[in-house]
DNA sequence: CGCATATTTCAACAAGCGTTGAAATTTAAA
DNA sequence: TTTAAATTTCAACGCTTGTTGAAATATGCG
């Protein structure tokens, strides 16, 4: 009996986790609200996943690996397109944001709450260095070294510090706080992913240009 | 009786409520913690603040109004000394990150702890709409202001998604998670603001003018 | 000092927490 | 159908939580 139809319930455990861990914070959400939402009994996530940060592990490793593939894979196709001189640092960027549109394009809200949970680990100084390092350091690793090529004159301070204002402003996109929406008034809609890149490619490209120096390519 | 010298105790509680909110969240601290912190009963918040939600706001509050007044006034100062055709974008976003650093001048470590807090609130999908929209939305409307007129061609929408790519970048920063240490090998460190901010103005501005159009000013 | 008020501690409460062992149920193969 | 294993529930545990009323202490005024 390895692996009989008990996929519902356990996977109904970690979908539900994973909206309240994004809404609320680990400490915010506790194991009867997630067996509550899921319609089931609470030892019963205790008997899947051991205990409750073992469940916030699962939920963080269950969808990471397939989001690190996609956007590497975009990263090794405009590579590949783009010639022995390298991409462009906008289509770096864009490698790096456009697969998080899955979100929207997969229909699974599951998806963005997932998103708004790296969000909420990323910004947290407690989780942060703890859960993002190990999981996310070599795909990032990765696209600073195709931006490094593309801005050869930079120097790796100006750089990192570049991708730092990239990282946080995705962060925030992820979160999902909405305030965007109240403070344009309506005009811009947080939960626009494709609106938010849109606007973020060109506004980062134009950033890491101006602090890194010209570039070689194109 | 009014205000005798029982700030002491008063005030400690707020300062380790301060630093243990940033680093855990609201859910993430008890009030026994916070008191054995501050040398205190756990009785006594309740007797100063009320329920541990108002002694959240009271954090939130404490030292809001200061920075308020201390980014208002820079840019009040820049649009003076800037002539009728009004400061520039980098003039701009300077005075909106420049007083943050009084987090350092002051030697208060206190500050460092609650530009820490108003990250980890402005990420947060729960809180960011709760708290952040009543207390910043006005100073931060009267930047966009500042911003229109500086960028005469952009629509409205470009503004404020730019703006939002600046928040989210300043977000980060201020929950000093320490990855960018981690990831540099040590060549940036998190709690160097001014080198952030060095980086993130002309990168800003950089993605204001490339989102926005050109400028009318200089 | 003596008194009133503000501050602080003490002690306890009801409720909710994560976790666990044992019982009940479902499942899949024989 | 019988059987054994996997899944799910039940019931309870020891502990911590936020909160509160009463007691104790400190403070400042007349």
């Amino acid at each position: 009996m390895k692996n009989p139809r008990s996929l519902s319930k356990r996977e109904r455990i970690l979908d539900v986790a994973e909206e309240l861990f994004a809404l609320h914070g680990y400490d915010g959400v506790t194991l009867r609200q997630i067996a509550k939402g899921a319609g089931v009994d609470v030892a019963l996530a205790s008997y899947h996943f051991g205990k409750k940060l073992d469940l916030f592990n699962a939920v963080f490793q269950r969808r990471a690996a397939l989001l690190n593939s996609a956007r590497l894979d975009a990263l090794r196709a405009c590579q590949q397109s783009a010639g022995n001189e390298g991409p462009s640092v906008e289509q770096i960027i864009e490698a790096f944001l456009r697969p998080l549109e899955l979100a929207q394009e997969t229909g699974d809200p599951g998806w963005q709450h997932y998103l708004a949970l790296i969000a909420y680990i990323n910004n947290s100084p407690y989780w942060g260095p703890r859960m993002m390092s190990k999981l996310f350091d070599g795909l990032v690793s990765e696209f600073i070294d195709a931006l490094r090529k593309a801005l050869p004159d930079a120097r790796d301070e100006d750089i990192y510090w570049c991708y730092h204002n990239l990282s946080g402003a995705l962060t925030l996109t992820l979160a999902q706080t909405g305030r965007i929406d109240k403070l344009s008034g309506g005009k811009c809609r947080s939960a626009d992913f494709e609106a938010a890149y849109n606007h973020m490619i060109p506004f980062v490209a134009a950033g890491f240009r101006q602090v890194c120096g010209k570039e070689t390519t194109t």
